[in-house]
DNA sequence: AAGCGTTATATCTTTACGGGAATAACGAAA
DNA sequence: TTTCGTTATTCCCGTAAAGATATAACGCTT
């Protein structure tokens, strides 16, 4: 459709946030993948907050809401123990995230298939 | 990948929010379309706005956020006038929506599809 | 026993955003 | 020239979301 013609600035993306929702409340999308792989990396939901500057209430706020939707948790936590305590991310979180993952670099391709013929 | 196993309810949805978007701000996507489809039926911002209850302070932000961003506007508005004035969707703007519209409706075909995958 | 870093949770404070009010300008119609 | 309903714009305030703070419990280590 030629959007060049119409725009003062061509420099223009298409993008898509996928989310996989309930009737009441999100489950899961870009923000909780972030978040999940930031604890896969750090073991610990406060540095996995900290890293990606959300605080500790926020992230401990989508980690329940994510566990309290699942049969099994997605995220593990222990409270004491020698560093303190942790948390990491379940089998079925892992899947989770691979699912999400492919689901977004096919859709990925897509949009950028469909940018190229907006912007011709 | 069988998101059944995993969660306690699978009344879940799988849903795509696309967005044409350049670097420093949004520029079309779901709520806008809605706006340019009410101000098609009203002629009016205002009443636009009343009908989707948003503020008109809200509308105009979006209206204008659009229109500056294009070399033609997408909403030409009328001061004035035996109606008091009014607004109307360009020819830019109607391309715009029919594209968006059309976009949309084949990424809902995609969703549809790997929603069935992921509830098998 | 004491210390440590974490999870878990409540409460208080602050900030950011949106709504609504207020106002001016506009132009046709009566 | 008065009225009317709209666009256009600024300003103030309330509220909801987010952040900060405080505290307890936990379990390994020393």
């Amino acid at each position: 459709m030629s959007i060049n013609r119409i725009l003062k600035n061509p420099a223009v993306k298409l993008t898509a946030t996928l989310r996989i929702v309930s009737e009441v409340e999100p489950f899961f999308g870009p923000g909780r993948l972030q978040l999940l792989e930031n604890i896969e990396k750090t073991g610990s939901i406060n540095q996995a907050a900290k890293n990606m500057n959300m605080s500790y209430k926020k992230a401990w706020q989508m980690i329940n809401s994510m566990n309290s939707q699942t049969k099994m948790p997605i995220i593990l936590t222990q409270t004491g123990g020698s560093s303190g305590g942790g948390a990491i991310v379940s089998e079925d979180g892992r899947e989770l995230m691979h699912y999400y993952q492919n689901l977004q670099e096919r859709f990925q391709i897509f949009l950028d298939q469909e940018l190229k013929k907006l912007m011709s």
